[in-house]
DNA sequence: GCCGTTTTCGGCCCGACTGTTTTCAGTCG
């Protein structure tokens, strides 16, 4: 049983007890599932190693949830579950899936008219039968009915960088509204999260009705679900919902904090208010003597400003997710994080010798353009036959074609220099794809699995970490070969292959590809604390990728990663002098 | 059901909007 599986069933007993109106085990379930989704390593085997103290240090986990958890893993379930499962026999997940169902509604629902799965509600409303439930109306029926229209058609949560673009166009057209004094895209596009489930968004104005007014009338809204006075929420177009915000300028910064989250950065937040004897809401942080009315504002005008109220340094966006964050601040202890414009070079490049579109030329003005100081040409190898990979041979003659660049480069007085390098495969058993010959010749080695992703952990990993052991070896490309939304990761053990990189000293890539994004935030934060040195690298196959670098840095900063930490910070001379 | 820089008992984050009601529960973020 993996983790995912475990959290669903303890999301599913939250959902249970709001059914039952039980007052506080909903969030208590809620709480102990997230924490157990967050978990690096499988719960199921923690257990076999080490039975109930492998629940120990599980937040929001405590004696019962841990009984419950002992004989899930043990028997499939447990009895609690169990019964609850047989009084209530629906599926609730998908149900509450739809917008404006929860577990109040999916009671009555089964109670009332039997409706036990998504299938059964679209009949029901359709045969009009919603509207005789006490308490729902037509109103009701027509907006799930809507919301199951919308439950099809959404393609769930979206890659960051297929998005970013045009959330930064919508930005700017709402920062344009004359009633508009600040506006900000917050949420998880803030955070800079992998994958993005809806836009909000936030105005400082005087004049809120006026600046909805505008957001509604722009093209690309589709439908929308709700409008009152502060705020409104839509479903655009290309089929993101997206919320807008209103709130005054004097609470700018609440605001901003507050539509930032996350949401367990931001209970941590409040209840840090509440022991100082305060107040937070998205309006500002407020003594709580005198009750509501004598309510007096402390901090709210800026992010900043709250901070340093509540006696912490400043913590940047990407770092809000509760995982530790607040007490670092606390202690005056955060990272100063690497900078969106730190990166000088970029290690992985493919061209137009493999499946790349562009020429080595092309892409070395292209990396100039973008400010690149130096970049390695990294084509594929022989074993990726369909990508035309270069055996032995080519790699030479590619290798006195990037002299030739480099040369007509510097005629021109072009500083971006271009590097000797290679993507070259890992094979089944972890030898590599081309010769030790040939690697040393090489200014930059990369190495990566194109093949074989399903080996078991023991193998996977002892496949990698042969390919380290290599003296040529310098850079593991995309670890995990995961593509989000699209491909799992390979099964490696992330502890193992950290410290071999760091007996070996080797060098790890973050692969700013917004569908790659690997290393993933969690293992950057691993090999940070390992001392384990990485790259940010496009992975560019055409002129215009050199943009996603910006990913890899926010993916990055999400890791907590430092410019010391990320080696092509650093001119070109050091960064080569941090390989092995 | 969990948890403790105020606590092993008595608390538990906060507000907007909707729909259906005549003052609020449910849902959402």
């Amino acid at each position: 049983m993996t983790n995912r599986e475990i959290a669903n069933i303890l999301y599913e007993m939250a959902m249970f007890f709001e059914m039952e109106g039980a007052a506080f085990k909903p969030a208590a379930y809620e709480r102990a599932g997230q924490s157990i989704e967050s978990l690096d390593t499988e719960l199921a085997g923690l257990y076999r190693e080490k039975g109930r103290n492998a629940f120990a240090d599980i937040p929001g986990v405590g004696k019962g949830i841990a009984d419950h958890l002992k004989e899930l893993l043990e028997k499939g379930d447990f009895r609690e579950h169990a019964a609850l499962v047989k009084k209530y026999p629906v599926k609730i997940a998908e149900l509450a899936a739809v917008q404006g169902v929860g577990p109040k509604m999916i009671k009555l629902l089964w109670q009332k008219l039997k409706i036990k799965n998504l299938a059964d509600l679209e009949r029901a409303a359709k045969a009009g039968k919603i509207r005789t439930l006490p308490g729902l109306g037509e109103k009701s029926e027509q907006k799930i009915l809507k919301g199951i229209e919308f439950l099809k058609t959404s393609g769930g949560r979206k890659l960051l960088g297929s998005i970013l673009p045009e959330v930064r166009t919508l930005e700017s057209l709402v920062r344009s509204f004359p009633e508009t004094e600040e506006a900000a895209v917050a949420g998880s596009i803030r955070r800079r999260k992998e994958t993005i489930g809806d836009i909000d968004i936030l105005v400082a104005s005087s004049q809120p009705e006026a600046v909805m007014q505008k957001f509604l009338a722009l093209p690309i809204i589709s439908h929308v679900y709700g409008h009152g006075q502060t705020k409104t929420n839509v479903r655009l177009k290309n089929g993101l919902d997206a919320d807008l915000r209103v709130v005054p300028k004097k609470s700018w910064g609440a605001a901003l904090n507050y539509f930032t989250g996350s949401k367990e950065h931001n209970v941590a937040l409040r209840e840090r208010a509440i022991k100082k004897g305060w107040k937070l809401n998205e309006y500002g942080l407020f003594s709580a003597k005198g009750g509501q009315a004598g309510a007096k504002m402390v901090a709210g005008k800026t992010e900043e400003e709250l901070y340093k109220k509540l006696g912490l340094r400043y913590i940047e966006p990407e770092l809000r997710e509760n995982m530790g964050e607040i007490e670092a601040a606390r202690m005056n202890k955060l990272p100063h994080l690497i900078g969106y414009g730190d990166i000088r070079g970029d290690l992985q490049v493919q061209t137009d010798w493999t499946d790349g579109d562009n020429s080595i030329e092309e892409m070395a003005l292209a990396a100039s353009d973008a400010g690149l100081e130096y970049i390695a040409i990294t084509d594929h190898t022989q074993y990726l036959a369909m990508t035309r990979g270069l055996d032995e041979k080519k790699v030479i003659k590619q290798m006195a074609e990037i002299d030739r660049v480099n040369k007509k480069l510097r005629g021109r007085a072009i500083t971006c220099h271009v590097l000797k390098g290679t993507e070259c495969d890992i094979h089944k058993d972890g030898s590599l794809d081309l010769t030790d010959d040939v690697l040393s010749k090489l200014d930059v080695v990369g190495v990566s699995i194109h093949s074989y992703f399903k080996l078991s952990r023991e193998e996977q990993t002892k496949r990698v970490i042969r390919a380290m052991e290599n003296p040529h070896v310098d850079i593991v490309f995309h670890l995990t070969g995961r593509l989000i939304n699209k491909r799992p990761p390979v099964d490696v053990d992330i502890d193992a292959i950290i410290a071999a990189a760091k007996r070996t000293g080797t060098v790890l890539e973050i692969n700013a590809s917004p569908e790659r994004l690997d290393l993933k935030d969690e293992y950057i934060r691993k090999c940070v604390e390992a001392g384990v040195k990485m790259t940010i690298d496009s992975d560019a196959h055409a002129a215009d990728h050199f943009t996603f670098l910006e990913y890899g840095i926010a993916q990055a900063r999400r890791g907590w990663a430092t410019k010391n930490d990320i080696i092509n910070t650093r001119p070109l001379k050091d960064f080569l002098q941090a390989l092995k």
